[in-house]
DNA sequence: ATGAATTAACTTAACATTAAACTAATCAAA
DNA sequence: TTTGATTAGTTTAATGTTAAGTTAATTCAT
């Protein structure tokens, strides 16, 4: 016989995916409201961030970073040109590519605003103790990971 | 001298948050794709599923139970109600508070829909053993409810 | 080489989401 | 009581998000 029914498996599987969810939550919330203060979006930070850390991209490489598909690319990018925090340029290897890259002001704000972030990620993790942070990192990757399907399949 | 410095604490942090929010992802776009099929969105099908579990509950619980502000709820159940799948009742004991509930209808989609559901949150979590199930689930309570803020701070 | 398929970005329409302001009802304190 | 604060729900405006379809550029198979 099976150690548990499926049925038991699945009021399990209920309450775990109910936990993941209100932990994103929460953690957004904690991480968002630092961004709020500069007027950043989760998904404009995501752009300046990988930007940063990564050098210039184009929009294809952008979404596939923030996990948002290309429309929403398109305007979350606009709105990161109309405040001069990042430009376009096309590039000359493939003319379809937009090139996306900070500003100076760019630049300087996702700098600025960095630490603060990484510091509130700290804060948020730390009710959980470093064994624990590191077993929570590994079961989120393998989730992540096996569970994942292309965001804009083709 | 600490085991770790705060410049590492603060980079698994930052690890751990992108693979939170990436699981998080995965996880809600599988569990949505079946939703789709009965057009219903993941705030919908949460309203639907609290109220066949909870029984008829007004806005406001309903804005607690699946973490939404109460200008949102006021559109989703407008959306439901205008395909007839819940109603809206004066409740007699504070007019001030709408109570909504199942209409037959409403009730017939939600517990043909919930099984499907329930499987494919099982699915989505049979990559975990049950240990790291258990785990997982433990990790992300404490995690949750730790950083947990008032949705509509007053 | 040429046509077919693919790709990157953009556009549009529909809906979701939030914050903030607002209305109406209730509660509470003097 | 009455008035001041609180609460539930709605409305509005702004933005985010997606899906689907468009255009232009590239790639690939013959």
């Amino acid at each position: 016989m099976p150690s548990t029914s499926s049925a038991t498996r699945e009021k399990q599987a209920l309450t775990i995916y109910t936990r993941l969810m209100r932990a994103a939550n929460t953690v957004t919330d904690k991480m968002h409201r630092h961004l709020a203060d500069h007027n950043l979006s989760i998904s404009q930070f995501g752009v300046l961030e990988a930007l940063l850390h990564l050098g210039p991209l184009c929009q294809k490489d952008i979404g596939s970073k923030i996990l948002k598909t290309s429309g929403n690319i398109t305007l979350v990018i606009d709105n990161l040109e109309k405040r001069h925090l990042v430009e376009r340029v096309k590039d000359p290897d493939d003319r379809r590519r937009m090139i996306v890259e900070l500003t100076g002001p760019g630049r300087d704000l996702i700098e600025s605003i960095f630490p603060g972030h990484s510091k509130t990620a700290a804060e948020v993790f730390s009710v959980l103790d470093p064994e624990e942070r590191q077993t929570l990192g590994r079961l989120l990757k393998k989730l992540g990971t096996a569970n994942l399907c292309p965001l804009n399949p083709k």
